[in-house]
DNA sequence: GCGCTTTCAGTAAGCGCTTTCAGAATGTTA
DNA sequence: TAACATTCTGAAAGCGCTTACTGAAAGCGC
C-alpha cells in the first residue's frame, strides 16, 4: 500500500517538539513528564498517527498475531473450534490470522512458512493431518526451525507424528462408547462411512467402533464400509455408493456429523426414513445437529473447549520436558436419528 | 518470540560467501549468476532460513496479508462469505487475517486499528453495522486515515453510511419477492422475526416485506413482529415470545436463516408442526438449510460470491471517482417449510 | 554550598531487509 | 588491441521503531 506516505513517529515528535525517544516513550506509557506526554499524545491524535507494526516488531517489541490453520472455515466443526480459539485469543489481546487450506498440503505449508516469516508467536493447527506421510514430514520440517526459534505450536486432533503440544479428542473411546450404545439399542448389522485411512481420526474412530463391536461378538462386514472425504457431499456420495451396492445394516455410523448430514440426505433421496428404516449416528456434535429432524445421535465433543485449550496451551510455557497432551473425552448423545431395533 | 535468535540474511550471505545484496537478489529471483544463486539457495536451505516479513515490509516490499472482520465465524453466514473471501485471497497469494468481533464495537475498532498498524493492504468488513450510530462514526474515523494512506476497504452488506466500496445484497427486493411468493401460496396473516432496527439489513428486509404485503392489501400486525439478535437462540427466543404472547399467523418470516432455524426449534418445542401448522421462511440460504426437515424456504443469496466480489473489489483499483457498489440479487427458493394455505 | 544520587530527555545504534549507486568484470566492435 | 557497451556484484543508505547509553537538571544530606 502506501501510495501516499504515512505519518511516522518522527512527524509526531517534530509536531510535539520533542525527541523521537520521548515520543516513543510517551506513546508507550513509560515515565515522561506529564506535560510532554500530553503534547505528544495530542500531536499523535491530531496527525492520526498509527505506529507501524512492522517497524515495531523489527525493533524488538513482541508481535501479537497468532496463526490458526484449519482445513475449511466453512465446516461447522472447524468454525466451532476456531471460535474457541478466538475467544481466548481475544481475551489475551491477540489478533488471530485464520487460514483455510481447503485440504491442500502445499497451501498448509505455505501458511506455516508465512506465519514463520511473520514471526507469529504461536501457530495452531486444527484438524486431521494428511494422508500422505511425506507431507506430514514436510510440515514437520517446516515447523522444526520455527520451534527452535522459540515459536509455540499447538495442535488440535492431529496426526500424532507431530511432536508438539496437542489437544486430542478421545476418538477411540468415544467411538467405542457409541458402539456400545448402539448395540444397546439392539443393532447388530452396521455400516460405516469412513474417511481417508491415513488419518488417525479415522483409524481411531473406526478402530474403536469395530473393536467394541468385535468384543460383543458382532463383526463388521467390510463391504459395508465406504470411504469418502469428511464433507457433507462426501457423506452423501459414500452413502449413495453404499445404497447402490446394497445396504445391509440397520444402523449407519458416519465418522463425522458433517458426513452424517450428507448421509441422511442421501437416505432421504432414496426414499428411506431415518430412523424408521435406518438409524444414523455421527461424531462431533456440531451445533446444528440438534436442530435437524430427526436430531442426530452422536458423540459430543466439547468443540469450543478444544480450541480454547489449544490456545491456552500455546500461550503458556511448557515447563516440563515432554510435550503436553490434553485428552478430551466425548459423550454419547442419543437423539432421534437412532431407533431401537429387535435384536434378532 | 525469539528466545533464541533467528537465522538472518546476513548468515546466509556469509555461508554462501557473497554479499547481502546478492543473497537478497538470489532469494528474490532477480538476475544473478546461476552459480552464485545456487550457492545462496543451498545455504538458505541448509540454514532453514526464513526471511523476516517485518523487515521486508519495512524495507519496502509489499505486505501480503489482508484483514477480514466479521461478527462471528461460527455463524454459517459469515463462514460462507469468509470462505469466498479466502478463495480469492488464496488465488492471489494473499494471507487473510480473520477476526471475529462477537458483535463488540470496541473489538471491531481495535481490529481495524491493528490492521492499520500492520499496514494491511486491504480490510474487508463483513456484516451489518452497529445499532448505535456513534460507533459507526468512530469506525469511520478509524477508517479514514487508513484510506488516506492508500489502504483499500471493501464491505459486504454493511450500513450504508460507510462511504466505501460495497457489495450489497438486494435485501429489499429479495424480501419483496419472498412476500409475493408467500402471498401466492395463499398466506395472509404473517409474523416477522426481526433484528435490531438500526441495521439496514433489518430495515431493508423488513421494509421490503411489509411494503409488498401492503401493496397487496395485506397489513402486518405490529404485535406479530418481534425483535431478537441474529442468532439461532435469538430466533428461538423471539419465536417463543411470540408464541407466548399469542401467534396469529399462518406464516413466519425470519429475517435470517439462522433465526429461522431457531424459530423452527421453538415451534417444534411448542408442539407445532412446520409447515402443517405454521409455515416458516428465512433469508440467506446458508448451506445447511437444504438438509433440514423440512428444508427451509428462503431467499438465496450467492454467499460465496459476496465474499469473492468484495475481495476482488478490494484488490482492484477504483478508477472511477465514486465508490463502487455491487448489488447482488437474491432468488426466492420455496422448499418444504412453506405450505399452501386456503386464502380465506 | 558542595558532592552525591536520582530523574528524565536526547543521541545514536541497531532490528533484517531492499535497493540505489558505483565499480569490477565480461563481452563486443572496429 | 583499444575503446566502449553491457552485465553483474558489493557497499551503503535507509524503512520506522525501541532502547541502551549519555548527559543535564534536579533533589538530597552534610
Amino acid at each position: 500500500m502506501q501510495s501516499r506516505t504515512h505519518v511516522t513517529l518522527e512527524d509526531v515528535a517534530r509536531a510535539a517538539d520533542v525527541s523521537l525517544a520521548t515520543a516513543s516513550r510517551a506513546l508507550n506509557g513509560m515515565r515522561v513528564t506529564p506535560q510532554l506526554r500530553d503534547r505528544v499524545l495530542a500531536a499523535a491524535a491530531r496527525l492520526a498517527y498509527t505506529p507501524n507494526a512492522h517497524a515495531r516488531a523489527l525493533a524488538g517489541a513482541s508481535h501479537r498475531t497468532v496463526g490458526v490453520i484449519c482445513h475449511d472455515v466453512t465446516d461447522p466443526y472447524f468454525a466451532a473450534v476456531a471460535g474457541g480459539v478466538m475467544r481466548v485469543a481475544g481475551a489475551n489481546d491477540l489478533l488471530v490470522m485464520l487460514g483455510s487450506t481447503f485440504r491442500d498440503p502445499e497451501r498448509e505449508i505455505a501458511y506455516v512458512s508465512m506465519l514463520r516469516a511473520e514471526r507469529a508467536p504461536a501457530i495452531l493447527l486444527i484438524g486431521s493431518g494428511f494422508e500422505d506421510p511425506r507431507w506430514e514430514r514436510a510440515l514437520e520440517a517446516e515447523l522444526k526451525p520455527y520451534l527452535d526459534g522459540g515459536g509455540r505450536v499447538a495442535v488440535v486432533s492431529r496426526h500424532r507424528s507431530l511432536k508438539v503440544d496437542s489437544v486430542l479428542p478421545e476418538n477411540r473411546a468415544g467411538a467405542a462408547a457409541l458402539a456400545r450404545a448402539l448395540l444397546g439399542l439392539g443393532h447388530r448389522r452396521f455400516a460405516v462411512l469412513a474417511g481417508p485411512r491415513a488419518l488417525t481420526t479415522v483409524t481411531d474412530r473406526f478402530g474403536g467402533f469395530r473393536d467394541e463391536l468385535a468384543a460383543a461378538g458382532v463383526t463388521l462386514d467390510p463391504a459395508q464400509v465406504v470411504e469418502g472425504p469428511f464433507t457433507r457431499d462426501g457423506g452423501y456420495q459414500a452413502m449413495t455408493a453404499l445404497l447402490t451396492r446394497g445396504l445391509d445394516a440397520t444402523c449407519v455410523f458416519a465418522l463425522t456429523d458433517v458426513m452424517a448430514i450428507g448421509a441422511c440426505a442421501a437416505l432421504r433421496d432414496h426414499g428411506l426414513a431415518v430412523p424408521d428404516d435406518v438409524s444414523v449416528a455421527g461424531f462431533d456434535d456440531i451445533p446444528i445437529v440438534r436442530d435437524l429432524t430427526p436430531a442426530l445421535s452422536t458423540v459430543a465433543l466439547p468443540l469450543h473447549q478444544l480450541g480454547e485449550k489449544a490456545m491456552e496451551m500455546a500461550l503458556t510455557e511448557n515447563t516440563g520436558r515432554r510435550r503436553r497432551i490434553l485428552r478430551m473425552s466425548g459423550e454419547v448423545v442419543l437423539r432421534g436419528s437412532t431407533a431401537k431395533v429387535d435384536a434378532r
